[in-house]
DNA sequence: ACGAAATCTCAGAATCCACTCAGAGCCGGC
DNA sequence: GCCGGCTCTGAGTGGATTCTGAGATTTCGT
């Protein structure tokens, strides 16, 4: 919660703290700035007029810097053209004061609702398999699109991250009739030339394991 | 107001004009959905029995599609069950007729109170779906007005920026009956039209996402 | 070091899927 | 009742994907 008003800041995060939220409060923009760069918060709610760094301000940075939690703003500026400047910066919602308690926490609840099942992702190395959107994510963050059958043979392999399997299993659970056996190998190779070398291992004279992105 | 009383209809109307509203009456369930899904309304009081289309339908209709605006029933239906029918119908309030002039204002007053800071603007991208006035807003400032169609199905998209949605699933929340699946398609295309390349992205073998403005 | 097996690489054919858009039907406004 | 926008159908097109198969290359036992 960053918020600079000294009676509304304390009761909103008791309020918030009421629900069961672990809730910290930061006072100006240059502190939040710093504690949502350096924890890992869920969400965030901010004013808009901050001491030290404006609440826009705040958040653009923050998005830049890639945080990832959702941001919901609470302020008096409250044309359209407020609103979308606010959203614009990297917010998820925007409040206008003044507001009702019941409808914050309602908010609240749909940032974190949105936040958590916005992505189901499986780890490979440094990367991931964002399974909703049959996309891998490589260590920096880049976004490759995978085919169906792309992602399907490394969906089989991330799911087991140790495992070893072999073409012939592979190849009945990703492949529809029964094409050549080959055709495992040459999804591997499809697989290494999108998202490197080290994406699937080789174990000679048995099959594939997952590897790292 | 949605009121086929020849006699009741045109009096409300002159009683909250009086009171400084902007009112529009229907009178029958036909012509109130239509205006209900082309006008941006603060709140729709309807009456329960109408000729064309039945009260309860209609909010039922309207809720699927996603009109915001406030309901309130006004009816002689009174007993208890017809009060959680109407109410799981999705109105946010239900006064039985014969009713006192002032409790319906002060019913009036609640629920555009209630109304005025409900979401109004999905972010999407640099944009924004206006879903009070049924626009999108682009990253230039620029508006865009969207059909009935159009919106409903970015308002979908919208609603869950990070998901999926499959063409049936979509199919089934925007349209009524049951077209042909490629109509989904053919929306998509009118959207990214409007709106550019990116307003909706593809999910090859899955469907769309909302996408940026 | 040699050969055989395993694996990798990749071009090309067949197929699938999404995009595009013209036009018919409908409905409300004038 | 006519016009204009909206809705929906259906078909053509082209790019992406799937799969085959055949060398090239690597690996490993001897």
């Amino acid at each position: 919660m960053v918020e600079d008003d000294p009676e509304l800041g304390p009761m909103l995060v008791e309020l918030l703290a009421d629900e069961g939220y672990d809730v910290t409060l930061a006072a100006d923009g240059q502190r939040g700035l710093h504690l949502a760069l350096t924890t890992a918060y869920d969400a965030i709610v901010v004013d808009r007029g901050l001491p030290a760094i404006d609440g826009l301000d705040l958040v653009a940075r923050l998005r830049r810097r890639g945080v990832p939690a959702g941001v919901l703003f609470l302020t008096a500026f409250g044309t359209v053209a407020d609103r979308v400047a606010g959203l614009d910066a990297g917010a998820e919602d925007y409040l206008v004061k003044p507001f009702e308690v019941a409808e914050l926490l309602a908010r609240v609840r749909a940032l974190l609702r949105r936040h958590r099942d916005a992505a189901d992702l499986l780890p490979l190395g440094g990367g991931a398999l964002d399974t909703h959107r049959r996309v891998a994510v490589l260590a920096g963050r880049r976004e490759v699109p995978l085919s169906g059958r792309e992602f399907e043979l490394l969906h089989v392999l991330a799911a087991r991250p140790r495992m070893v399997f072999g073409r012939g299993e592979l190849r009945s659970r990703v492949f529809e009739d029964a094409p050549a056996e080959s055709i495992v190998d040459t999804y591997v190779y499809y697989l290494r030339r999108k998202l490197g070398r080290d994406a699937v291992r080789t174990v000679r004279g048995i099959g594939y394991q997952a590897g790292a992105l």
